[in-house]
DNA sequence: TTGAAAGCGCTAACAC
DNA sequence: GTGTTAGCGCTTTCAA
């Protein structure tokens, strides 16, 4: 691996010279800049990027936290993050945590150094458990937040949860459906709050009742929502109780769609299925999910530009929460 | 962020003291150890790795280049591989390159440099496509290839391609089924090829015959998996050719189930799907899916594995294939 | 057991 | 427009 002393010699000048024609933005001759690149390319010469950032404080990755790979969400946002950052010349740092706040502190230790310019954290939950994230703002260490957020206190990139909720839900009430139960992940992430309270106001605003009966929720039960429905539908008495499940993510559409079929009972003719995210697989379960497809990609990508605002400008008092569309993907799986 | 130097200040010894009381591995009496530790504590002080890794020449970062992050069965390796790097102080870089070849070679550029201590590829394709990685070795840069390879010229870990294949196929025929039919991927790669030639000699040894027209293959006639089966079954004559596909991975299984539905036919009852992967949705579907479970995870730590020891010992010239074992999921999609 | 000092590869302030 | 030089934060000789 050669350095730029290797360059500067070959070319026969200084290596503040290599450096200089290198950068691009101080002026060098054109003769000596030929000279340079010509060294460049013979010795196939690439800068050491540490010692580049060790000067320069600075080390062009960008930390990304993310919950569970395993979530097919996550592979869009990523993609868009790693188109972005490729564009700014960043590299990016993925690290899962597997939703275990001890190897999240752990991870954001580890990259807290010089190592990283900023996080882009898709984990936050609540004040309590995201004291890490509050240490590294007070550290001056920009920090974008996406998909979960925690209030005004970060700058994030979200989405509108309650609103397309609100949407999915009239869609379902404007079907004729008139017994739409939910079923629901953890509330103490805003985005299920916000989806419950979408849900809610649409039923209300439709003088429908909000039966809690029909409210489930798989993150405090310990049962898989594939299990809780299934455990519901099994006692005659609850099959006709429901016409209609909003399921707060498709995954959770997924398991429902097969609890209710090895309950004996019909997708959509019995109960319909409205999901969340659109996720790759939706249109090929059966029937294809009528579900919430939000822009994951761009989340992807606005994330990086706001975080590399931060970084550029390092003005980190300016907090804003950005939200983005989602929009309804109508297919079979209601009525 | 504070430095050595303000420790050493702190602690009131000097900075190569702290450096050593740090490290561990060099005698420093138990009392300075002491007070450089509180230090330590009190300022919260944390190496610049930055530096570190300038000075030592190496940087504890991993390389993963993976083609297609939307490919369900990559978040399980990364899973596997960022816990086995984690556990040894290693950080992972993961680079998605979109199975384009340029953006391949212009990652593996970037990170050429000291930034990463060794590359893992699931990337690797012909020997044509791979120069890159060829040049790599040349540099003397530690590789590992995943799931695909190349011959025997790389350190690899891989699956029992062909043999899991074979067993796949002999346990449909063991179902009765007479008339299988394959939907491959693209036969560039050596993990297809070898699918393939499960299936051939799994229909050879039971005295079935390979019939070109039920061999299909997407990938080289620009229709999904999907559009081919569903024209196919659209021809009146065609739709009792077949009792059984095996899909060379899930997510071409479930397209074939969607096709076959779309169809009018009954899977398991007309056709039988077998799959190959395991991914997680598989058993939500339906019929939940039979198919062939690869050590996703166990992949990813291996390769870890390997690869610190590649990095350790700096021996670059001891190729070695590693196999490991798939097993047959049993569910409904097969007769 | 400890401290002083050199140097990893790079950039930028300063001098010319 | 170009060269000289100091220094980023760390580890590791060399000397004491």
């Amino acid at each position: 691996m050669y350095t730029i002393k290797d360059v500067a010699k070959l070319a026969g000048v200084s290596t503040s010279t290599v450096s200089r024609a290198l950068s691009g933005n101080i002026p060098v001759s054109e003769e000596t800049k030929t000279k340079v690149m010509k060294a460049v390319k013979e010795l196939n010469y690439k800068p050491n990027l540490m010692a580049k950032g060790l000067k320069e404080g600075k080390s062009n990755v960008i930390g990304l936290i993310i919950p569970d790979i395993q979530n097919p969400i996550f592979p869009s946002i990523v993609r868009g993050i790693e188109d972005a950052a490729r564009n700014n010349g960043f590299n990016v740092v993925l690290i899962n945590t597997d939703e275990n706040i001890d190897n999240e502190v752990a991870a954001v230790n580890m990259l807290k150094n010089r190592w990283i310019d900023g996080f882009i954290f898709a984990t936050a939950t609540s004040t309590e458990n995201s004291k890490h994230i509050y240490q590294l703002i007070k550290e001056n260490i920009p920090v974008v937040l996406i998909i979960r957020n925690i209030g005004e206190d970060f700058n994030s990139v979200v989405t509108n949860n309650c609103e397309a909720s609100y949407e999915a839900v009239s869609y379902m009430i404007n079907r004729g459906l008139r017994k739409i139960g939910i079923v629901n992940g953890d509330l103490n992430l805003n985005l299920y709050m916000e989806r419950f309270k979408g849900y809610r106001e649409a039923l209300v605003d439709n003088e429908l009742e909000v039966v809690d009966e029909i409210c489930f929720n798989s993150s405090n039960s310990g049962l898989s929502c594939y299990e809780l429905l299934k455990d519901y539908f099994s006692k005659e008495k609850n099959r006709n109780k429901i016409d209609g499940i909003f399921a707060t993510n498709d995954y959770k559409a997924i398991e429902a769609v097969r609890a209710i079929k090895d309950s004996g009972l019909k997708v959509p003719e019995d109960i319909s299925i409205m999901g969340f995210d659109d996720v790759k697989i939706s249109s090929f379960i059966d029937p294809p999910l009528t579900t919430v497809s939000q822009p994951f990609y761009e989340i992807g990508e606005r994330s990086v530009e706001r975080l590399l605002g931060l970084i550029n400008t390092k003005d980190l008092t300016n907090k804003k929460v950005e939200v983005l569309d989602s929009k309804l993907i109508i297919r079979n799986s209601v009525i």
